[in-house]
DNA sequence: CCCTCCATCAGCCGATCGGCCGATGCCGTT
DNA sequence: AACGGCATCGGCCGATCGGCTGATGGAGGG
């Protein structure tokens, strides 16, 4: 480890062409060693340990075995390896959730090449890296309490909630409930945080998903 | 053509990553040769003159000329070559239209290499090739299922409201499709209509109820 | 050929939202 | 008694949304 003579490196995507794509361009780099790839999280732990990589290189959105859970346990096992979290859109709402559970960087994959490079290293020397776009949304929210269960929603939030789901304005609620429009907007503030989204459409949707609404 | 030594592609895709690990696939295969790369719809129609290859392996969500404008181009103009979609979701919208510009055939990115390659070797016969989870989408499709009491909404209309339902804010959506804010506040008014509702919030709850989404 | 549907885009503007600072009071736990 | 969760309220402000009006071009039906 002390003359450094590669980085080696672990590939973690669902997409055969994705992790050709990367084997191919790191192999005909200088500096780089692909030891393996692996197509979905519980392979990545696998291929992990036995492979013993420096850096993974992680999408994020996979069948059987999501990359968030895969670096989670990664953390928690206390493995050497740092992962880079490469993903197709900064919209990914996953993006949090993953800086969170321990990846060392998040780029994008419509990266120049050189970009790419310079990430790996960055992260094999520990260094975060972050795509400009993600960085900035992650500024705004490092405080933001996140329960990856889910945090249960009050009576009240529920109540405002349900109401959103039916296009009711901010003011219309607090008429409906009895309270003021900067009570509800204080609940729906809550609940957005709950859920772990950043407006009221969104908050209906992960609603519908846990079984709030419907 | 007689002999048939290899098969010549065109790799389209906006991603470096996408097209490196295409060629590098097909390149270490025996039987295919890459001719050249585009990155978009325009850039592959001159290329697709240049080259003449066999095959073009299009993407369809690309800056800068969609892929399905280039497909209908190329029928346009009776071009040889045979175009194979090659797509990351089968939820992808463009499906239909795709396959109805023109594309031989349509794949997911996700699919095995050699499952790849026999695509390949089949659209170059001029043989469809559908990878089965389009050919599900697509007989479905077929049927339009017509929700009782609601307007159906276009393919784009759910696709702006998935993106919704995700908390993307309007300017993100209008990136995400590579269409203008404006044009995204449109394909939202329109769809508040056909579900009757006034704001993004309750259409994504509709949208819910009606199994648009979920 | 006309007409409709769909997708695309533009500007304007008022309404609304969401973030951010704060505050008070109640209640149950420690 | 102190603490934390919940519900209540206020003001400020920039960002965003949604309505409105109107336009273009392509596809497809009549």
């Amino acid at each position: 480890m002390t003359d450094d003579p590669a980085i080696s490196l672990l590939i973690v995507d669902d997409h055969p062409v994705v992790r050709d794509g990367l084997r191919g361009m790191f192999e005909s780099a200088p500096g780089f060693r692909v030891l393996g790839e692996a197509a979905d999280g519980n392979e990545a732990l696998e291929r992990a340990a036995a492979l013993d990589p420096d850096v993974i290189l992680m999408d994020l959105r996979m069948p059987g075995g999501g990359g968030v859970d895969a670096i989670r346990e990664l953390s928690r096992r206390g493995a050497r390896a740092k992962v880079l979290v490469l993903t197709t859109y900064d919209t990914d709402s996953d993006t949090l959730p993953a800086i969170e559970a321990g990846a060392t960087g998040y780029l994008l994959k419509d990266a120049p090449r050189e970009e790419l490079f310079t990430a790996v290293r960055a992260a094999a020397d520990g260094r975060t890296v972050l795509s400009p776009a993600v960085a900035s949304r992650l500024v705004s929210a490092v405080r933001t309490p996140r329960s990856p269960g889910g945090e249960p929603l009050s009576a009240r939030e529920r109540e405002v909630l349900a109401l959103v789901a039916r296009g009711t304005s901010n003011r219309e609620i607090a008429r409906e409930l009895f309270i003021s429009e900067a009570t509800v907007k204080t609940h729906l503030t809550h609940l957005y945080a709950k859920l772990g989204v950043k407006d009221r459409a969104a908050a209906v949707a992960a609603a519908y998903d846990r079984g709030i609404l419907g």
